[in-house]
DNA sequence: TATCACCTATAGCACCGCTATATGAACTGC
DNA sequence: GCAGTTCATATAGCGGTGCTATAGGTGATA
């Protein structure tokens, strides 16, 4: 796979230093080798981007216009709430889809060199908590709201790549993004719950379990199930130690 | 400033190294930079440390362990929520003092090299769930809330080293730290009935009890009723709705 | 045709991570 | 006290890296 066609120059670099970057799988890559899967010497990189760290950034910044428009595509569901979490789902999915242009994007984030790329994110998203404000679904400021939930959002993808691609629970991202935005959201019903701070034991912890089961005809244990396992708690409240 | 003293020589390639590293402000820090600073040559970094990779791992591990001794520190205040919010706190705290050794802990995190750090997180912040759980003031598995929770607390902390410091605003990381630790609380309006829009009483009661049992070693039940036990006591806790 | 701005290539510099090899120091067994 | 062994450090240098001083080729304009 090479870029000797009919490209100019400039966007032959581009191309090889993106499928580069894309399947080094973290090991630095050389402008040797951009230059050359591009079939171009090394002082043309440097014309058209001045630098290595230039021509990473035209990547990512093509990479990011990618992103942005990922983002904006489904956007209008009618339910803002609805689209935060299409949104945040595409982004975990951007970065799992390409790790290293994201960790490039995301995992270097330096006070002096990046912020431009989480200016813009934050943007998008705090767009998208406006609507959700005006439809009176909110409990905070939209760029709070909105640089809390790109920030945790970021954490989670970041996470998620780190692990092994098998054992990728997605569950992670849905678990916390729920999180978030019911955290955000206004409708959350503000009751004050039972104190239980205090008791700690196994035999408080059945005692409340075994109560609260008898109550609520769970349906997660078929009956001659629940029969043993209500048995076998009530052995374990009777018990006297700890 | 020098590293000529008295110490050995690994000794002082790790603290020129952690020096060098801290003050780079982002820069790379070759191993000529290192060894000239600890008055050494370049073949003895790599007889101790066998790599430059080595060697910062070993300024991480060290950083890590620091971390890890902060967060420890101040566990045992009676309420577990307030000890993970301490602990969050101590976790942006950290990657605000050092941000390059943070960026290199969290922000490059490649699925081959690295989750072991990440891994001793997920359990320090587990354990200290744990106790959440068993005093029942916990809605999901402690496992998973402690994944979710350290994801946005190094979402967070990436946000605000990436945020110029002048303009840094710590409102961002109570915020979400309030978010996600109540939405991981038991004490989200479960007043009424069992369907009101948290878990119900039977969820938050079975992960109490999951966590107690797991702590205590009771020997009520034998190791395969045991496990037959926790397998069902593990499909109530992790059934979405009551 | 001559000029001029633009683009690209040859060759090479200073630096990088790393190592083959050798030297010294400290301990062990006789 | 001394050879043998092991560990720790140093000298010198290899191949690769980002980058550039300089020069050559190309097309449009005059």
């Amino acid at each position: 796979m090479s870029f000797d066609g009919q490209l100019p120059p400039k966007m032959r670099l581009l191309r090889a230093a993106a499928e580069l970057l894309a399947n080094s799988g973290g090991a630095p890559v050389s402008t040797r080798q951009i230059t050359q899967l591009a079939g171009v010497s090394a002082p043309t990189l440097y014309h058209h981007f001045g630098d290595k760290e230039g021509l990473f950034d035209a990547v990512v910044a093509a990479g990011f216009e990618e992103y942005v428009a990922g983002e904006r595509d489904f956007a209008p569901s009618g339910h803002p709430l609805e689209d935060i979490r299409r949104m945040w789902d595409n982004h975990v999915q951007f970065g799992l889809n390409q790790p290293e242009l994201y960790l490039v994007m995301f995992g270097n984030i330096r006070p002096e060199s990046r912020p431009a790329i989480v200016a813009d994110a934050e943007a998008l998203m705090e767009e998208m908590l406006n609507k959700a404000a005006v439809a009176g679904q909110l409990n905070v400021q939209p760029r709070e709201a909105a640089r809390s939930i790109l920030a945790a959002n970021v954490g989670v993808t970041l996470m998620l790549i780190a692990e092994p691609a098998a054992e990728r629970n997605l569950e992670l991202s849905t678990m916390t993004r729920d999180a978030m935005i019911f955290a955000v959201s206004a409708e959350q019903a503000n009751g004050a719950g039972p104190d239980t701070s205090g008791k700690s034991s196994v035999v408080v912890a059945a005692i409340a379990l075994n109560a609260a089961l008898q109550a609520s005809h769970s349906d997660q244990l078929s009956s001659s199930e629940l029969k043993l396992f209500l048995e076998w708690l009530h052995r374990i409240s009777t018990s006297s130690t700890s």
